[in-house]
DNA sequence: AAAGTTCCTACGGGCGACTG
DNA sequence: CAGTCGCCCGTAGGAACTTT
C-alpha cells in the first residue's frame, strides 16, 4: 500500500490545476512543494521518477508518452471531469510549458491557481494566477506570437484587470519573438502608468521548454517590490474555484 | 530511517552520416 | 534509394552512498 503524504496531496492538487506536467516540471514542484521555503533547485529526475511511480501505483495518476517531446507526461487519475488528457491536441505543447512555470513559481513560495473563468465575451483568461503575500500576478506563458491585433483586446483586459482587480502585475513567460511582441504591443496600448506592470521574460523556447535564457531577469522581477495598489477591489481574484 | 543524490545499465526513438 | 550504424536524449529502475 502505498502512503500517500502532504506533500503528495499537496502534488496532486497543483497537477489537477495544470492537468499535465512533464518530469522536469514535477521535479521543480517537488521542489516546491517540500519543507524547504525557497528550494535552490529542483529535485533530482530520480525522485520525480520514484514520485511518479508511487503514484502510478496508488492509481493516482496516469501517464504516457507523446511522440512530439522525448519525455513522458503525467496528469492526475482524477476520473471526475477528465479521463486521459489528450496529448496530440495542439494545445498540449502550450498546457506542459504552462506547468513548467507553475512549477517554478512553487519552488519560488507561489502558490499557483487557475484563473477564474472568461466573464464576457470580450473577458480574457491568463494562462495562471502567482500568490505571494497576499499579492497576485497575472501569468502567460507565450510560445507564438499571436497576430498584434488581438493584443488591444488582450492588454486592455490586463489593463482593466490591474486597475480593478488587485493584480500586482501582469508577467509573460514567452520565447524570445514572443516576447518582442508582447513588449511592443504593450507600449502601443497601455497607459504609461500601468506600462511598467506589464513584463514579458523571454525564458521560452518554442518547444515549451524553459530555457532560462533570461532568468536572472525573471528572478529579479520576482524580487522586486510590487507597486502599490490603489483602488484595487481586494481578492477579486480570491472567489476562483 | 527517510529523503535525496549520484552512478550505473538497459531501452527506445529521432536523426545525421555513411554505405551498398 | 533504402538500410543501418552510432550518437544523443530522456525514461526506467537497481544500487550504493550522503544528508537531514
Amino acid at each position: 500500500m502505498v502512503q500517500v503524504t502532504g506533500r503528495d496531496e499537496a502534488m496532486l492538487d497543483w497537477l489537477r490545476v495544470v492537468r499535465m506536467a512533464d518530469t522536469e516540471a514535477v521535479r521543480w514542484a517537488l521542489a516546491g512543494l517540500g519543507d524547504s521555503e525557497v528550494p535552490e533547485g529542483p529535485l533530482s529526475a530520480r525522485m520525480a521518477q520514484n514520485w511518479i511511480t508511487r503514484m502510478l501505483a496508488a492509481g493516482l495518476v496516469g501517464r504516457g508518452r507523446p511522440v512530439f517531446q522525448q519525455g513522458s507526461v503525467v496528469w492526475p487519475a482524477n476520473t471526475m471531469s477528465g479521463r486521459v488528457p489528450d496529448l496530440y491536441r495542439q494545445t498540449a505543447r502550450h498546457d506542459l510549458a504552462v506547468a513548467t512555470v507553475a512549477a517554478r513559481y512553487l519552488a519560488r513560495g507561489y502558490e499557483w491557481r487557475r484563473d477564474r473563468r472568461p466573464r464576457t465575451r470580450r473577458d480574457h483568461q491568463a494562462d495562471g494566477v502567482a500568490i505571494r503575500d497576499g499579492m497576485a500576478e497575472l501569468v502567460e506563458v507565450e510560445l507564438t506570437p499571436k497576430t498584434p491585433i488581438r493584443y488591444k483586446a488582450i492588454h486592455s483586459n490586463h489593463a482593466e484587470r490591474l486597475t480593478r482587480e488587485g493584480f500586482s502585475r501582469v508577467v509573460y513567460l514567452a520565447t524570445p519573438a514572443s516576447a518582442r511582441l508582447v513588449v511592443k504591443e504593450a507600449d502601443r496600448w497601455l497607459f504609461r502608468d500601468l506600462r511598467p506592470r506589464l513584463v514579458a521574460v523571454p525564458v521560452m523556447d518554442a518547444r515549451g521548454a524553459w530555457t532560462g535564457d533570461d532568468d536572472a531577469a525573471w528572478v529579479a522581477h520576482l524580487m522586486a517590490p510590487a507597486p502599490t495598489l490603489q483602488g484595487a477591489e481586494p481578492a477579486l481574484w480570491e472567489v476562483t474555484a
